[in-house]
RNA sequence: GGAGGGGUGGGUGAGUGGUUAAAGCCACCAGACUGUAAAUCUGGCGUCCGGAAGGACUUCGCAGGUUCGAAUCCUGCCCCCUCCA
């Protein structure tokens, strides 16, 4: 499917890390790029005003929760899921595969559907891959997501075989209802959308590669790795993006989904990703968790009570820039909104400036060093540093 | 002066003979969070030893007493609150 709109152009390779443009509707993204995300048509705490200025060029949306509240037709008849929010540069929306998934006991899977209950009034709902994309037209995101099962890390070869072939089945199905059958209620927006297949089999490598080949032979604008961070270690989880990177056309754009922490971010774009979205930079900073350069710190612990200094001095955040570690910490402490939008504001900037500073080392081939000084400097959390010790433990006793 | 009520771990507040180192909540101290059911969740919180399991010791205003055993019962003292005068 030819969609001039949605050219992918490769300006540099260092390495297997890539800087690229790939142009959409409403602008151009230059990847690699991290997208911010908008679940319910918002970052929660922050305007899209604030969005643009920490450097975001694209965000993310829900298509499962816009279709549940305020419903899919309301967000058309509202002009659309840019006007709705706001937004009037690129979007991508999530299909809902991935709440089949987070959403436990609410949900069943089938061979042609995911079956749920609605996590507001307990209504019943079911998503096929065709309704899947009808309600990613109605909202009219310029990027939209094959419907895909996830599964859980730990999960036995046959259900993660199951659940990658149900996903191959699916993404045969997006790609027939938007591409092959536009006659739908939102048939306008349709070619104006760009479809992205979803690469899944867990960490099985066979299961991956076929995955890999299977997704990445129909013809689609761009592809995504699905199925990560869900568990596995960050061995498995970075062998299994190269893996999967290593199998996907170079001309086309590369998605890591759901990832990720300023550590995997690095280690995504050095296996080829360009484009990744996660919810843990926001949803960490309104808990309390920012990132430095030198790893992430609680803000409400108590060392930071007499703190004068901002929390990075060198930091060109909004938060950093106007105040101090102690009020940041006295925020939070006293739960004031305002700590949740400065700690959102920190955590985005710190991320988005990392994707800026990872793109213009590979333009100028020092994308090793910058790899190799970004992790001597950011050290993991203490959690991180137990799974590792036990990862260690556990391979030492098996041989 | 009279009548009544009450003093419990940082705060609040359960507990009225053993299952109580003492509920719950708050505060405090940490940790977690990866395609957001999240401004949420988890752990710790008398002292000492231990990674833990566990063990030792000291606690319920103060001092005595009853009892195998007391935060709980008795006596005295100190302090606080309410109402009446």
């Amino acid at each position: 499917m030819t969609q001039p709109s949605f050219s992918f152009h490769l300006r540099h390779q260092d390495g297997n890390a890539r800087a690229g443009q790939f142009a959409t509707p409403h602008g151009a993204v230059a990847t690699p790029a991290f997208m911010p995300v908008a679940t319910q048509a918002t970052i929660k705490t922050l305007t899209p005003d604030e969005v643009v200025a920490l450097g975001a060029q694209v965000v993310l949306g829900n298509a499962y929760h816009l279709y549940l509240r305020p419903g899919v037709s309301t967000v058309h008849q509202l002009g659309g899921l840019h006007r709705f929010m706001g937004w009037n540069r690129p979007i991508l929306t999530d299909s809902g595969g991935f709440q089949a998934f987070s959403m436990g006991a609410l949900r069943q899977v089938d061979d042609d559907h995911i079956r749920f209950r609605s996590h507001i009034d307990g209504s019943e709902h079911r998503f096929t891959p065709e309704l899947a994309i009808l309600n990613q037209q109605g909202l009219g995101a310029d990027i939209i997501m094959c419907l895909d099962q996830c599964i859980a890390y730990g999960a036995d070869r046959a259900a993660v075989e199951q659940a990658m072939a149900r996903t191959h089945r699916w993404a045969q199905a997006c790609y027939a209802a938007h591409y092959l059958s536009p006659a739908t209620a939102y048939a306008a927006t349709a070619p104006k959308q760009a479809l992205f297949g979803i690469v899944q089999g867990g960490t099985f490598p066979d299961l991956r590669r076929q995955s890999a080949e299977y997704i990445s032979s129909l013809p689609l604008p761009g592809y995504a790795i699905g199925g990560l961070a869900v568990g596995e270690s960050k061995a498995q989880m970075y062998a299994t993006t190269a893996l999967v990177t290593d199998r996907l056309p170079a001309d086309k754009p590369r998605y890591l989904m759901g990832v990720g922490s300023p550590e995997d971010l690095v280690e995504g774009v050095a296996q080829g990703v360009d484009l990744f979205d996660c919810a843990l930079p926001t949803r960490v900073a309104r808990n309390g968790a920012l990132f430095t350069k030198y790893g992430r710190v609680n803000i409400a612990n108590r060392r930071f009570t007499q703190q004068a200094t901002p929390l990075e001095e060198d930091c060109d955040c909004y938060a950093c820039r106007n105040f101090s570690a102690a009020y940041l910490r006295h925020l939070f402490r006293a739960r004031e909104v305002l700590g949740l939008r400065l700690a959102s504001l920190h955590n985005l900037r710190f991320i988005l400036r990392l994707m800026a500073d990872l793109r213009q080392a590979i333009l100028a081939n020092r994308f090793a060093q910058f790899r190799s000084s970004f992790h001597d400097a950011y050290q993991p959390t203490d959690e991180t540093i137990r799974r590792q010790q036990k990862e260690r433990w556990l391979a030492a006793r098996g041989g």
